[in-house]
RNA sequence: GAGCCGUUAGCUCAGCAGGUAGAGCAUCUGCCUUUUAAGCAGAGGGUCGCCGGUUCGAUCCCGGCACGGCUCACCA
């Protein structure tokens, strides 16, 4: 446990924990000379990986006759000490190998230092590769070197780190003694490679966009502010690239997409971080249908790279990325799970009609579009389970969204809900500037009303509309909860290596 | 921001009508040259999250605070 109030504890405290002690005194130990406790003079020649893959299909005999020496470093995970010979095990980035460590082999003095030499240490070591009795590929050590002293106990060997809030304030150590964990990033390192790559292979330019920025936009949420001392001037970090990217398309780049951090003022939970990993992709000529069967393609093959299968576990349950995924229009999802028809659901005294009914706590103060939206939230959300992509919503909640070409009260977007989160948002792009105008200023209004994650009015953004932009469909996906859905992880802090937790 | 739950040794966890605490691993000492959660024998290690209250006495009961988890709110 991370300790609460460590202001009074100082370095020379004299009732330091006595496993510390220990090791600072065998540090001690070494001698004045600091170079040698903190030496940087080991090569290796193999990782353990390279050293099983080049001894593999080699039997006991072929081993022994094999006159190759290994050096491998990395950290010491298991001591198992036996008077005059040691077994110990080195862990590096991909994997751990035993090393045999034998009195007669070393010398008195060499063995003694071997012996001295705690879990949680980094060591090099240099020798010839045998099979013990019981078939362990074993490194026998000629040599060995303390190369980083560890002056911290780690976690118990068998049950390793559970405590959640050390595991996320002390990531290292999670990382260190949780293989499940480290196995969690090197999918997201992977599935964010992927993700580029296919969006390459289609076409698109990665660009990064202004992530400071004088007025907030793309999405309804409360930014953080800054301020730039030379300039005077306060920024707000970005809730969404999205105003940026669209006026990339403008000057004719016709396939953009950014992957990184944006950041919103808002509350935490197992779904939201302050900051999280967006991908946003803008591409001309194209609708929200498009956005549709590009999701399906790139969770397709994602799956099938991470997991090696469309059906993956979430929760307990089961997920089927098979496509093509069900469609489900927003009012249509409401109707079904109020049990009332979709004529019953066409004004707003409709909704509320219903929203009582059912004892759902609303704001009456919501306007349709909201309150049709607020319905699907608590009625539907939580139960989409199989992938769904979720259609037709109101225009009031979607100021940057081209209108339905049918029904003007609507827009051409949908969100898709997977396990029963939000993981993408797309629609076709609104491209009218005078629409665009109109739009903003109906946001600026709300914010005027006390809505402050309503946007202002982006002046530049529509004088860029007015120079053109080719008709479009773009879309966010989450890459958090992306990473969450293909490694089967409850929480978004299971996905960041380091979350924001208080101080 | 609200409700519920949690915080005991370095780690994982027990415990208690209210009588200031235990185990395993880890650590230390001794023995042990093919073990692998090594083994055997012994030892040390705790402001029971923090502050206050009740009480002869508080890890335990009560109040407050801190941090964390879950749910809700917020997050189109």
């Amino acid at each position: 446990m991370t300790p609460r109030n460590p202001s009074h504890i100082t370095m020379d405290e004299v009732n330091e924990h006595e496993q510390i002690k220990v090791r600072r005194d065998k540090l001690a130990q070494l001698g004045p000379d600091r170079r040698l406790a903190f030496r940087n003079d080991f090569r290796p020649s193999h990782t353990v990986q390279a050293i099983r893959d080049r001894s593999g299909d080699l039997d006991p005999q072929e081993l022994e006759a094999l006159s190759d020496e290994f050096a491998l470093a990395g950290r010491i995970r298991a001591f198992r000490p036996h008077g005059k010979a040691a077994f110990f095990e080195i862990e590096d980035a991909t994997g751990r190998l035993q090393v045999y460590a034998r009195k007669d082999g070393l010398g008195d003095e060499a063995y003694e230092r071997v012996r001295s030499l705690d879990v949680g240490d980094i060591a090099g070591v240099r020798g010839r590769l045998f099979r013990t009795r019981t078939d362990e590929l074993t490194i026998q050590a000629g040599e060995v070197t303390l190369l980083t002293k560890c002056i911290r106990p780690l976690p118990e060997k068998w049950h390793g780190l559970k405590d959640v809030e050390t595991r996320y304030r002390q990531r290292y150590v999670d990382l260190m003694v949780n293989p499940e964990v480290r196995e969690v990033f090197r999918s997201r390192s992977r599935i964010i490679g992927f993700v580029r790559e296919f969006l390459r292979q289609r076409g698109f330019l990665e660009v990064e966009t202004p992530m400071m920025q004088p007025m907030a936009g793309g999405a309804a949420a409360r930014p953080f502010v800054t301020h730039h001392n030379a300039l005077d001037l306060d920024l707000y970090l970005r809730v969404a690239p999205e105003l940026f990217l669209k006026r990339l398309l403008v000057g004719g780049f016709d396939r953009v997409f950014e992957l990184n951090r944006n950041f919103r003022n808002e509350g935490l939970s197992t779904r939201h971080n302050p900051e999280f990993t967006m991908l946003e992709l803008y591409q001309a000529y194209a609708d929200y249908e498009d956005m549709m069967s590009l999701t399906e393609d790139l969770f397709v093959m994602l799956a099938k790279e991470i997991r090696g299968n469309l059906r993956i576990p979430c929760g307990g349950r089961e997920v089927s990325l098979e496509p093509p995924w069900e469609r489900l229009s927003l009012t249509a999802g409401v109707a079904r799970a109020a049990g009332v028809e979709e004529s019953a659901l066409e004004t707003l005294p409709d909704l509320l009609r219903v929203a009582d009914k059912l004892g759902l706590q609303v704001d009456p103060r919501l306007g349709r579009g909201k309150l049709l939206v607020e319905l699907f939230e608590q009625l539907v959300e939580p139960r989409l389970i199989q992938p769904t992509f979720v259609l037709d919503y109101p225009l009031e909640v979607s100021p940057l969204a081209r209108r339905n070409d049918d029904d003007p009260q609507f827009v051409d977007r949908f969100e898709l809900f997977i396990g029963g989160r939000e993981l993408a948002n797309a629609f076709s792009e609104l491209n009218d500037p005078e629409d665009q105008q109109r739009r903003f200023e109906e946001q600026a209004a709300a914010r005027r009303a006390g809505d402050d994650t309503a946007c202002e009015v982006d002046e530049d953004y529509v004088r860029a509309l007015e120079y053109a932009m080719p008709p479009a469909a773009g879309e966010g996906i989450g890459i958090d909860r992306l990473v969450m859905l293909l490694t089967d992880s409850a929480s978004i802090r299971d996905v960041i290596l380091f979350p924001l937790l208080r101080s």
